[in-house]
DNA sequence: CATGCCATCTGTAGCGACTACAGACTCAAG
DNA sequence: CTTGAGTCTGTAGTCGCTACAGATGGCATG
């Protein structure tokens, strides 16, 4: 029943997580050092849960202090519902936030093009647009 | 008719731009090193426009590098349009995508969030979500 | 003339989240 | 015995700033 002994290739293939990332993770101490295998890491079932839990967090956006959070959060139980709701609430906010930021660039850079494309305008409508906002 | 020796404090405010933030322009070579009125740097009004200028296409997402080749460009002339058109329209690209990916990170957060608030999950919505994708 | 204050100067280090080496070592297969 | 793959540590680089520390300059007030 102890865990399967996956060495760190492995787990990186099993996670879609780069080795490098993995290491660095142990350093920060967003996941806990694996025992050894002689000089190697030695990984269980339930690391390559945790690693996967990791990177879905980071999927969504969350920093590595929330997934920070998010780890003991879930590791406590369904009391933390309510914290990870807000978690979740707040950074959901701050997606919206970027969304409607990008999608401000998006409007000006896609007029830009068009009036490019256009070809009307004496000079370069792009540089334009930069010279006078 | 030379500059009107504006100082760069002034030159921030004008632009809205950190000073420091100038300084490490300058110090990375995207804008140039301006004349000195003693140990004091002195800044002339085509310095607001360019930097002002620069200002802008950070607004609009572009990369420094980005930016360095768009100040050439502009110089150039408008001979350089086709060439402005390209990088914006590869950096629109670039902004829909990440929009894209923003949107996916949106929808399963405000899921979970709804999941949540309607309470009838044993567990929290939102760590299962992580734990099983 | 002394004092204080503001602006400016240089140089360095930190952020977040990796990524990319260099150079050493271990181990199993052929 | 050699070869190749995997792993190890440690350090430095990326991007675009931002935040100091500590020195210096010039001006106004007492």
């Amino acid at each position: 029943m102890a865990g399967a002994a996956i060495p760190i290739g492995e787990l990186s293939r099993r996670t879609g997580c780069n080795i490098e990332t993995i290491r660095y993770y142990e350093r920060i101490r967003l996941l806990p050092s694996p025992p050894r295998r002689g000089r190697y890491r030695s990984y269980g079932a339930e690391d390559v849960g945790r690693l996967a839990f990791v990177r879905r967090a980071r999927e969504l956006g969350f920093t590595l202090d929330d997934v920070r959070n998010l780890l003991g959060l879930a590791a406590g139980g369904q009391s933390a519902c309510g914290e990870v709701r807000a978690l979740a609430a707040s950074h959901l906010e701050d997606v919206r936030g970027r969304i409607a930021d990008l999608k401000r660039m998006e409007r000006v850079l896609a007029d830009s093009v068009r009036a490019c494309d256009a070809g009307q305008d004496p000079g370069c409508p792009l540089i334009q647009a930069l010279y006078a906002a």
